[in-house]
DNA sequence: ACATGTGAAGGCCTTCACAGCA
DNA sequence: TGCTGTGAAGGCCTTCACATGT
């Protein structure tokens, strides 16, 4: 019944964000033939401080070896486990524009416990009516699909205007996460869980920065 | 010399990361000819909360007019000005597999002051040669392009492997904002901003938020 | 009257300092 | 001795309550 007490305590939002970093570095090293990493190799390869770190994981609780450091493979393990990625995800991407195809072929997409297990597009023919091993549908045939295939997770990347109907259809077929890339703020009902990607606000925030640089006088000292 | 005081002050983080969505939130507004807003309508449209709005907008002065509302075209010349989006902003991509060819065409990334002013690959022949109107060039080029376009942004869609040294390449040409969608913590010299998206991460914390909700015998107050 | 703008309070997250353990 | 794990402190951000101005 009860897990184990560190995995059933709530682990902070932030920490939860960085965790797949850590796996990807962990991944690294694990390739590289390294079998064990102390908190500092491992947070400079994911890109935060070792204190950051070592905080993060005592939210899932105690892999580390005072002393010595994280065996890599066992740290692996458990980052998966808490994530969820033990099992498997069946994802479903509906807009197969530029965008939708290339999420559809992208690693991070298609590994780590994530399969592309549906197409959809309005018109199914688009880009030779697949892409890769999987076959883009007609959206009549969405309902049916997400249903037969156990679909939780679901990707929208059509153009503003249709995003909130398929918002809908996706929530009407049992999906209770979206990630929705369409510049627009969806509604859904609760229980359905929407995360929203603007690619182009990460490009603002960078022209910001670069503009601040421009208007100070002494170039220095832009570090971190 | 002096901008106004509120210009210069320094405007939070998280502040800047929501200014856009404003953005596009008034464009909307502004399509459907709406002359004026209150910060409650916006803030509805830009999904968050208007107090969190009307804060975010005090850093940047005071352009609201008390009991009646925001003048959508004034507040987004505003907003559009402190983000630095008068002026124009050239972008260069490397690595022009899908997702590179995908952010290419995307509008985020060709609108609002940003235009695609270079395109780079290790085969230049690579999708015919061209995205759009965009040549695809020689990574030998970049440096050259890039001076001569004075192109001061940079996105790298390469695999990891090989995103180090794209970065390298960008910072000896003078790029100083990299925008990185390659799986790898990049190392740059101080005074280049380098900005890390992973598409992938989004899936995962979709993942975890899922299984949490499996795991509870009541999917209840999944609220927020 | 009504909606904006803002000091103050509260909460979350990061960082620090050091206790704990091999 | 060396590195992990963690309570405490500090900082940033969000939210509240209300003062402000038309």
């Amino acid at each position: 019944m009860s897990a184990d007490a560190a995995t059933r305590r709530e682990i902070p939002d932030a920490t939860v964000a960085r965790l797949p970093e850590y796996l990807r570095a962990l991944t690294d090293f694990a390739e590289r033939g390294t079998k064990s990493v102390s908190s500092e190799e491992l947070a400079t390869a994911a890109g935060v401080r070792s204190t950051q770190l070592r905080k993060d994981l005592s939210h899932l609780g105690s892999y580390g070896v005072r002393g010595v450091g994280y065996e890599v493979d066992h740290l692996a393990v458990e980052i998966s486990r808490a994530l969820g990625l033990s099992q498997d995800w069946p994802v479903a991407i509906v807009g197969m524009g530029n965008l939708g195809r290339a999420l559809a072929a992208y690693s991070g997409f298609t590994s780590g416990g994530f399969h592309v297990a549906a197409l959809f597009d309005d018109d199914p023919t688009v880009g030779g009516g697949r892409v890769g091993d999987v076959l883009i549908s007609p959206m009549s045939e969405l309902r049916r699909l997400i249903r037969s295939r156990r679909i939780a997770i679901g990707v929208i990347t059509t153009p503003a205007p249709s995003a909130q109907q398929v918002c809908d259809a996706m929530a009407a077929a049992g999906i209770r996460s979206i990630l929705n890339f369409a510049p627009a703020v969806l509604t859904a009902p609760s229980g359905v869980n929407v995360r929203r990607v603007d690619l182009g606000t990460e490009l603002h925030v960078l022209a910001f920065r670069e503009m601040q640089v421009d208007s100070l006088d002494q170039p220095v000292g832009v570090a971190r």
